[in-house]
DNA sequence: GTATCTGCAAAACATTTGCAATTCT
DNA sequence: AGAATTGCAAATGTTTTGCAGATAC
């Protein structure tokens, strides 16, 4: 579980560790997926962040998403066939998606899917797991 | 592995059987999945059977990969973000995209992913394993 | 003869690109 | 000043939808 109250400063850090300039927006798109823990599409983050920030554009968060994501800091889901969800990286988890209310669940699982590795020949640098059903919200 | 020389009656059956009606249209984009084993996205399917069936449209193409879908004939991957792929369900395997040729490739795996499952309490219906990463070929 | 399926054209979305203005150091 | 970032508008590409004509049982 990553901290709730994360400081900026310490966000700042963690963007300077992997390369990435701490822009303002990308501090913003950063923390909104960090706590949102909610797997939000690219629409989701901007309809959220553009009531902070009202000149915000959808091409910067795209531009930042991309550069997060190039650099390891979060993850691109590709569970959803109509847009992409985005997962801050903290610990191995697969994904299940209902496809009757769209939500998407984390799955714990035991083995460490994270890190490099060899498969046929193939190196392999992003593993995801996802699973596709019947939530247990929409079961009944 | 499918076999090959897959008989029209038995392509028809194998719909019937799933409750799907075997259109030619439909019977063509099957036999052209199961017999391509590459992964072939919408427009690749379109553009190799609009030859043979000059009248066919992308529309009829995306109705009867739905159907097949749906039905659990076909397997549609969400792996590639851009476009989804399709692929004949037969026996359990995970799939490696390489980040730089596009490529798909299969990758073997002991254990049964296909076939209903709970998981947290939620039903299900399909699982994929995703790698990505740069394949053998583009490694050099 | 009625249901379903097909296929065209248009619409709807998600994402990318070009470029000028802005910001940061 | 120089380099990177932002944000607008337009373009691109994929998938969906509405509807009229064709097809099948």
């Amino acid at each position: 579980m990553a901290d709730h109250s994360i400081t900026t400063e310490q966000l700042r850090d963690l963007l300077l560790n992997k390369g990435v300039k701490p822009s303002f927006q990308r501090l913003s798109v950063l923390r909104f997926i960090m706590e949102q823990k909610d797997h939000p599409s690219v629409d989701v983050i901007y309809q959220n962040l553009v009531h902070e920030i009202p000149t915000l554009s959808k091409t910067t968060v795209y531009n930042a998403l991309k550069h997060l994501t190039e650099r390891g800091i979060i993850n691109a889901l590709s569970i959803d066939d109509v847009q992409v969800k985005y997962d801050y990286i903290d610990g191995a988890h697969a994904h299940f998606l209902c496809t009757n209310c769209g939500r998407i669940y984390d799955i714990r699982i035991e083995s460490n899917i994270h890190g490099m590795q060899i498969i046929d020949g193939h190196q392999v640098t992003n593993t995801q797991i996802n699973f596709k059903g019947i939530c247990n919200n929409c079961k009944q």
